[in-house]
DNA sequence: TAAATAACCAACAAAATGTATTTTATTTGC
DNA sequence: GCAAATAAAATACATTTTGTTGGTTATTTA
């Protein structure tokens, strides 16, 4: 792999920087590539090297928080499809986006993004829907696999939004303890 | 509450419509006001007469959907707490979807519309949160009321999402029966 | 049927996008 | 370090889209 001219690192990054300070100001659609250029103290023409749209350069934002993220799962992988494993998986999502608040703040604050949520729901179908495919209890419940995990996702997810855009609600101590009550034993 | 000119009915609805066929094909971000005024068959000045920008259209739009939903809840009312009466309000949320498919299909397949997302926690708040404060079992969970809510709120919401954009997978009345199985007896 | 008013039409200014070309500055690899 | 490569800046311009206005036509209301 060669390595990538440090100048393209660094718009990339200033974009991203960017767009993410507007994004607390103001809608994503009210955002116009000259604005983000304007914050990014760089010529729009430079702009259009790297992106085509506003949207293109959104989309590669969270792809970035992505990869970030899946790295981080990887250094404290363990395999178990106990719900020991999943409330710790949980935790590491948990300290990421505290790690990553302002962040993922913005993004949320701003139009609960949906590319965002498939992002969530994105990771957590590969590294937990797989895992409860070997959990009898739940195959032996006459519900599908699929719709389990998205129910509970579904409300993980929701508690989580909460969680970040009211700050000082609830500690992410008691998020996780308030996880580990609503998320039934077999899972 | 003096009766509104036909003609302004007339060109709400052709909106409307307009704005959700487009929907369909495309990303609302790159729906143009001509592009809506072109569909509608209406003079973009026109447009100009209603709404300030699509993103208004589209918050009227949601607007709409919101109140036909809640005059439908109005005719059904009863009230309790108990599990049957929250399960009965579901089978209402999940009638009304299906009769309106197609608007929602738009709506939730271009981009899973954070407004939309809004609404439906707008609606499901009201309803269902204020019985919830009085529910013993609740109560004393330790858990904060608002909390449960939500999460139960996410999963049903995740699941009916899942409902709506994948038609065939299965019918209203299994999504009504599996949700009836994974939402605990206390509520 | 007359008065009110919504929608149409046409024209225009301003804003924003998207592209192409040349010049300047920085980075890379030797 | 230095030369070659290349990214970013600067500039200019065509095009698209927006947003506004004033006059005309058609529809609705009462």
């Amino acid at each position: 792999m060669e390595k990538t001219d440090l100048r393209i690192i660094k718009t990339n990054k200033i974009l991203f920087d960017a767009l993410l300070t507007l994004m607390k100001e103001k809608n994503f659609e009210k955002i116009k590539i000259s604005d983000i250029c304007e914050v990014a103290l760089i010529n729009r023409s430079t702009f259009y090297a790297h992106y085509e749209d506003k949207y293109d350069l959104l989309i590669a934002l969270i792809e970035e928080l992505k990869n970030t993220f899946l790295n981080e799962l990887k250094e404290n992988e363990y395999n178990s499809i106990s719900k020991e494993y999943f409330m710790n998986l949980l935790k590491i999502l948990i300290e990421h986006t505290d790690q990553n608040r302002s962040i993922y703040t913005s993004i949320l604050s701003n139009n609960k993004n949906g590319l965002f949520l498939d992002f969530i729901m994105d990771v957590a179908n590969r590294d937990i829907a797989n895992r409860l495919k070997n959990n009898k209890d739940i195959i032996n419940s006459n519900i599908p696999i699929d719709t389990i995990t998205k129910f509970y996702l579904g409300g993980i997810i929701n508690l989580g939004l909460d969680w970040i855009l009211n700050k000082d609600k609830y500690t992410k101590e008691e998020l996780l303890s308030y996880l580990d009550k609503l998320i039934p034993e077999k899972i």
